[in-house]
DNA sequence: TAAAATTGTAACCATTTTATAATATACTTA
DNA sequence: TAAGTATATTATAAAATGGTTACAATTTTA
């Protein structure tokens, strides 16, 4: 699931958000200062951070707008004591994806955490909801109308795919690359043949439409 | 700039937040109730919804999800005096990109919208908005008016290349090479028929002559 | 190990797209 | 203004593309 930084000095809090961001689900990399954090960040992009804004030595928001400066674009939430107008001004301003004053409730950033990871990474949702479709991603299950339809593995991953670039026209090219892993072994029309299975199963009576397919370059989730 | 909608039944409330939004440089469609912001979504499509959660009739939970259903994502902040954890957790549940409670402070609000926006706006440079012409870049949708009209792929690929090339008389030859990727197959009277088709598809009441041709030369978008 | 399910390919057909040719209109210049 | 040239418009046929189905090879399941 989602990888999520937390940067925070006070150690008691600091093992409080760890334990309750993993019963979540989440992988969490903890940390009390943002050194090791400058060393994870070199082999891996956690899919959000949430930071103390008065650490010792290095501001929080300073740390973050290293990160910014440097094209480091992961969603932050900032958790501090001040709550004065001037300073959670200047957290927002200091790219803040959300701003928490302690003392805080751990459901409610539970639920900022949730909002901000949907928002930003919608595939890392357990449950997706699309118009008629929902998919379970952990079962691997898929509804439409609330009834269970049977994908096989290259139809589920093709529907995700297409979810997860919802609106864009993907070309076959891109679909091989991305669900058949694989570019050369097969030919473009492999495609055709995929998406028509799925279409059949998803939307047995071409009402809905969920996939078009766009003349000449491939298709689109819509 | 984007455009934001407001729905909140009690007027003073809903102008003061017209106020500070307009303030901020944002378009805002401000409603007392939802019936008014479902027209405005036939054919405006809002950057953010600003919704209260306790409007009389439909709550403004039910009609966020009833937009979602249909498969409208537009970021939602909720505006709620409700603050007891169950409610704040359906909040969430329900889709919200954020959640305020109120009393709120309006310079913390403009904040959370602007972050909101900013974690959003990436999909924003996809779309090209030239006079009254709207090109989306990854669906390959174009809209004129806001009415969407159906391009092939050669008809899309040479508008962008005017659009690419605004002002810049761009001779037969040239698109040949740059649109149809081969100048020796094709006669220059090719490009004729083909601008032609285009220009009889955005704009076919000949009004607002997007694309004129200057003798001798070629063709140039204005 | 046999039956069932999955999936790539090929063949065929229907539809859409588009290049070209033919004709009409517009512009330029002598 | 008339001739000559360029562009617009329309029609048509060829080409490109995608949908559909059947089938065989492979993998999975019982």
């Amino acid at each position: 699931m989602a990888l999520i930084v937390v940067i925070e000095d006070q150690s008691d809090l600091l093992e409080l958000l760890e334990y309750h961001l993993q019963k979540q689900g989440y992988e969490v990399f903890a940390s009390l200062s943002t050194s090791a954090v400058e060393r994870l960040l070199e082999d891996e992009m956690p899919d959000l951070m949430i930071v103390d804004r008065n650490l010792p030595g290095v501001e929080g928001s300073e740390f973050v707008l290293s990160l910014r400066n440097r094209g480091i674009d992961i969603p932050v939430i900032y958790l501090s004591a001040k709550s004065s107008e001037s300073d959670i001004d200047e957290g927002f301003l200091r790219g803040a994806d959300d701003y928490v004053t302690k003392p805080f409730n751990y459901r409610e950033l539970m639920h900022r955490v949730k909002a901000v990871l949907n928002r930003y990474k919608p595939q890392l949702k357990d449950i997706i909801k699309y118009k008629d479709i929902e998919i379970h991603q952990k079962s691997r299950e898929v509804y439409i109308n609330g009834k269970k339809i049977d994908l096989t593995k290259l139809e589920y991953d093709l529907l995700l795919e297409l979810y997860n670039n919802l609106n864009i026209v993907l070309s076959r090219d891109y679909l091989l690359d991305k669900v058949w892993n694989n570019l050369q072994d097969y030919q473009p029309k492999t495609v055709n043949v995929a998406i028509n299975r799925l279409k059949e199963k998803i939307d047995p009576n071409k009402e809905k439409n969920y996939i078009v397919s766009i003349r000449g370059i491939g298709y689109k989730m819509v």
